[in-house]
DNA sequence: AGAATAGTGTCTGTCAGACAGTATCGC
DNA sequence: GCGATACTGTCTGACAGACACTATTCT
C-alpha cells in the first residue's frame, strides 16, 4: 500500500441518482448533517475507503447502499471535479457519477439514517447546494440529456414492464420537451432494445389497452459503439 | 488542508497525446526510467501535487510540459481507472486525459529527460505497456473516434492553415477508414467551424492548387451542446 | 355514441453514401 | 496533349418531423 509522503487530496464519489415520479424527473439528494456544509443539500456521496472499496465506481455504489440502502441497476462515471477550494477540508478530487433506479423503485430508499433525503426535481430547481454540486448535478443531468437526445433508452427508469406511452413519458420527462409519438413508435419498432409481450396493459378506464414491452438482455445504456441515432440539426434541448 | 488519517490513495493522471505523422495517427509514449514498470513503455503521466496543481487538469498539463516541454491546444478528461491492484504502489486513481497536438509541431517534443519518448502507432500495435496503460490507449483512442465518427472536427491536430483533404486525410488516420471527398467537403461547406482563407497551397507538383482552410474562432472540439452530425447505420470503425 | 388512449400511414425535408463528372495546375 | 489533384453535381436511400388518420377499450 502506498505511504504518503506528503499532503494528499480528499477523494470523494457523488452520484447523482435519478428517477421519475408522477410529476417528472427526480435526482434524490440529502441533507447535511455534519459539517461541513451543515444543514445544505448536496448529492448522496462519500470518501473513498481503499481498504473498503476495488474501484471509485465501487465507493459510489457502497455509498448508495449504506446511505439510503438502494442498489442501482445503472451506474456511471460522468466526470471529475477536483481543485484545492471546492471542499472547506482542501484539495479535494470528486468523482461524479450518473445512476438511474427504476420508477417503481423510487420508494425503495431507506430514509433510517441521519440524514434526510429527499427526492426533487431534476434541475434542483431553488435549491442552494453544498460545494460544488449545483455545478455536478447540471453535469450529470446534461450527460444523461445528451444520450437520451441521442437515442439511448433510459430503459434503467422503467420497471420490468412498460408501454410505449409510459416510456415516452419518460424521455420528455429527461428532455423537457415533447416528442412526437408516431415519430418515437417507429424508432423503437425499429430498436433492438425492445421486445413486445403478448400482454396487455389492464386498462383501468375507457381506453383501449396497451401492448407491454420489456427491455432485451442485450439492451445497454452505453452502447458499446452502437451506431445510429443523433440528434437532428434544428432540435432543441429546453428546460 | 486535509490532512489524513488512514491509507490514501495514489493519485495519477495520464495523458494519450496524439498527433498525425507521415504515417497515420501517432500517440506519445515513453519508456519508464525507473521502477515501478522500468523499461517499459507507458504513456506519460505522473502524480497530482496539490501544492502545485489547481485540478487534476492542471497537473496533466503539468507533466507534459515538464516531461516533454509542449503545450497541448486540447486536453479533456476521458474517465478513471482505480482500484488496488492497477500500480504496484498500492490503491490508485489514474485520470486519463487525451490531447491533441498539431502535426506540424509533433517534432517539438523535447528528449532531454531521462525518459525516451517516441511517437507509436497510435493502437500501440505490439508494444507491451505498463500498468493497465494498454487499456487506457484504448479507451483515449476509442474516445478521439467516436467524437471524429460524430462528425467533430479533429482541427486540433492541424496546423494553423489546412487544405481540405489534409484534413480528410487526418480524419481518416483517426478512424482507420477511407471517406468519400464529396460527402467529406460539403459537410465542411455547411460546418460553422472552418473558414476558407484568400489563399492557395503553393502546389510543388503537377496539380491544381487547393484553397487553405482555417479554425474559426468559435470552432469547439467539445461540442457545448452542439447538435447535428452522427454515424449513420451502415457505418464502420475499421482499423 | 362518446371519450380516451393506442397505434398507423404518409408526406416532406435533410443529409449520408456512392460515384461520375468538371476544373486547374505543371509538365 | 497528359497526369494529378482539387472540386462539383446528382441520384438514392435512410430517417426525422409533422400531422392526419384508424383501432380498441370502457361507460
Amino acid at each position: 500500500m502506498h505511504v504518503p509522503k506528503m499532503l494528499y487530496p480528499l477523494v470523494v464519489a457523488d452520484v447523482a441518482l435519478f428517477s421519475i415520479g408522477t410529476d417528472g424527473l427526480k435526482v434524490l439528494l440529502v441533507k447535511r448533517s455534519h459539517e461541513p456544509a451543515q444543514g445544505l443539500w448536496s448529492l448522496p456521496g462519500g470518501i473513498l475507503q481503499p481498504e473498503v472499496d476495488n474501484s471509485l465506481q465501487a465507493t459510489a455504489r457502497r455509498l448508495l447502499s449504506q446511505k439510503i440502502g438502494v442498489e442501482v441497476p445503472y451506474l456511471s462515471e460522468v466526470c471529475s471535479f477536483s481543485g484545492p477550494d471546492r471542499d472547506p477540508r482542501g484539495w479535494s478530487i470528486g468523482m461524479l457519477y450518473c445512476a438511474l433506479l427504476p420508477r417503481d423503485q423510487v420508494h425503495a430508499v431507506v430514509k433510517d439514517s441521519v440524514d434526510e433525503v429527499d427526492w426533487v426535481r431534476a434541475d434542483g430547481h431553488g435549491l442552494e447546494l453544498a460545494f460544488d454540486h449545483a455545478l455536478q448535478l447540471e453535469a450529470a443531468l446534461q450527460a444523461l440529456r445528451d444520450k437520451v437526445e441521442c437515442h439511448a433508452l433510459p430503459l434503467h427508469l422503467m420497471p420490468a414492464k412498460f408501454t410505449l406511452s409510459e416510456l415516452q413519458r419518460c424521455c420528455e420527462a429527461i428532455l423537457g420537451r415533447a416528442l412526437d409519438k408516431s415519430v418515437f413508435r417507429r424508432r423503437l419498432k425499429n430498436s433492438r432494445d425492445l421486445e413486445p409481450l403478448d400482454e396487455k396493459e389492464p386498462s383501468h378506464a375507457a381506453q383501449r389497452p396497451s401492448t407491454l414491452y420489456r427491455a432485451r438482455d442485450s439492451f445497454c445504456f452505453d452502447p458499446p459503439a452502437k451506431l445510429g441515432t443523433r440528434p437532428r440539426q434544428g432540435a432543441t434541448t429546453v428546460a
